[in-house]
DNA sequence: CGCTCTACCGTACGCTGTACGTTAGGAAAA
DNA sequence: TTTTCCTAACGTACAGCGTACGGTAGAGCG
């Protein structure tokens, strides 16, 4: 029936290095990572599997490439104001990146995440890393700080991204949270049970969530500015 | 040569379910999850792959056990004092359990996360849950802190498991990121070249960047609490 | 026209998880 | 003791993965 006639051999130059790395972003954001392979990728372009393999390594050098692209081609809005202000707003907009690309996230989640951040998204982090600088954070603390930020805003995008997968799942999971809270004994886990109806509507809004937390860091990076500015040394 | 001799069969009763999770966290711990599969864990217990199938459906349902297993065996330290200082010793408490057993980081990674975690280590959640209730946050905020405090907890250590693989790896990476710095132009980043000797250094210390992180969400929420108790009502 | 170069591709290998049917060996029954 | 039965352990097989390797077709050029 189906007996998989063998593919036109495809013209001679419709590929590219950037059209492949096009289709598995797409491909990525669409059907999410464990849908992908480069089998599907190639099947997608119209081409056979082993083609792409003319651009790319393999699937890590793929991969690469598509990180970087996203990232490198991101830029941190303008912003001007105070520098905690200014830290927010980069901060969110790299939290709305992630969250509305899940394939950045994916490709992240892969690789040893942050030690390609550095060059990739050097501009953000450049950002970053002068505010904090210009809040009158001593060298370390500003250093450890841009970590925590970079590392919070991250985590928090991928558990976002985590939990609503493709279409209405997040109303499937909250469902199945809200049964495992019921089934908890209200003696032995009286405040769970209690909060439980919080902890619950808490989660369903990612983004609420990570402001809430963002916001704990840089009232806590203020605190400490502010400490410094005081007794600058030791 | 090695003509695969067809191997014994193995006595009757040689397997449980217990035994099957004990081997694969072990397993976990000392390869990796990217080592890890059915039929290297089968010939680590000396078995037929299809005989870990008696006990458990699939991997999903194995990794379920082996998570469910660790987590709730882990009891939340026995504190006291101040709420804020409680809760700390509570989340380094989890960091430790985390980045000391990197199986149920990896396991962790796997699932769909903290839908399970709430009930698996119910009782670091009630504890967790309770501290903040008693600081004198409204409900919704404590519900908000206890998904910040948590995920944060969870973020940290996977970075921290992922940073320094199985031997010296940290090194490496580090000597990596070090180049990727050197590379960067000092026109156009001159922040980050300036601070990229402490950026390197925050990285190797996986704890102390956790902890920095930890003490600014607990002074926000210090803060947050103390403005709530005086102006309860918004 | 014929040559070369290379982008595209088919085949194959070793790996994965696991559905399905088989077998061996201890316990219970005859 | 012999027979039967139950089920834990197992072998085989299949679909799918990443990719090494070698082949082929077709565009550009002499």
């Amino acid at each position: 029936m189906s007996q998989s006639v063998p593919r036109r051999r495809a013209p001679r130059n419709s590929l590219s290095a950037e059209l492949i790395v096009d289709r598995a972003l797409s491909l990525l954001d669409d059907k999410g990572m464990e849908a992908f392979s480069m089998r599907a990728l190639a099947e997608e372009l119209g081409v056979g599997t082993m083609a792409l393999y003319t651009y790319f390594r393999g699937k890590e050098e793929l991969f690469h490439a598509a990180r970087d692209r996203v990232l490198s081609t991101y830029q941190p809005p303008c912003t001007s104001g105070r520098w905690d202000e200014q830290l927010r707003a980069v901060c969110l907009s790299m939290y709305e990146l992630f969250t509305g690309q899940p394939s950045v996230l994916q490709l992240l989640a892969e690789g040893q995440a942050e030690g390609d951040f550095a060059d990739a998204a050097s501009v953000t982090m450049e950002r970053v890393v002068e505010l904090l600088r210009g809040s009158g954070l001593d060298r370390q603390a500003a250093a450890r700080a841009a970590g925590t930020v970079i590392g919070f805003t991250i985590g928090s995008a991928m558990r976002q991204v985590r939990e609503c997968g493709k279409e209405g799942q997040l109303t499937a999971k909250t469902e199945l949270l809200r049964r495992r809270f019921a089934a908890l004994s209200p003696e032995r886990h009286p405040a769970l049970t209690d909060l439980s109806p919080e902890l619950t509507v808490a989660r369903e809004d990612g983004p609420g969530q990570y402001t809430f937390g963002l916001d704990l860091i840089l009232c806590g990076l203020r605190d400490l500015a502010a400490a410094g500015a005081t007794a600058p040394q030791s």
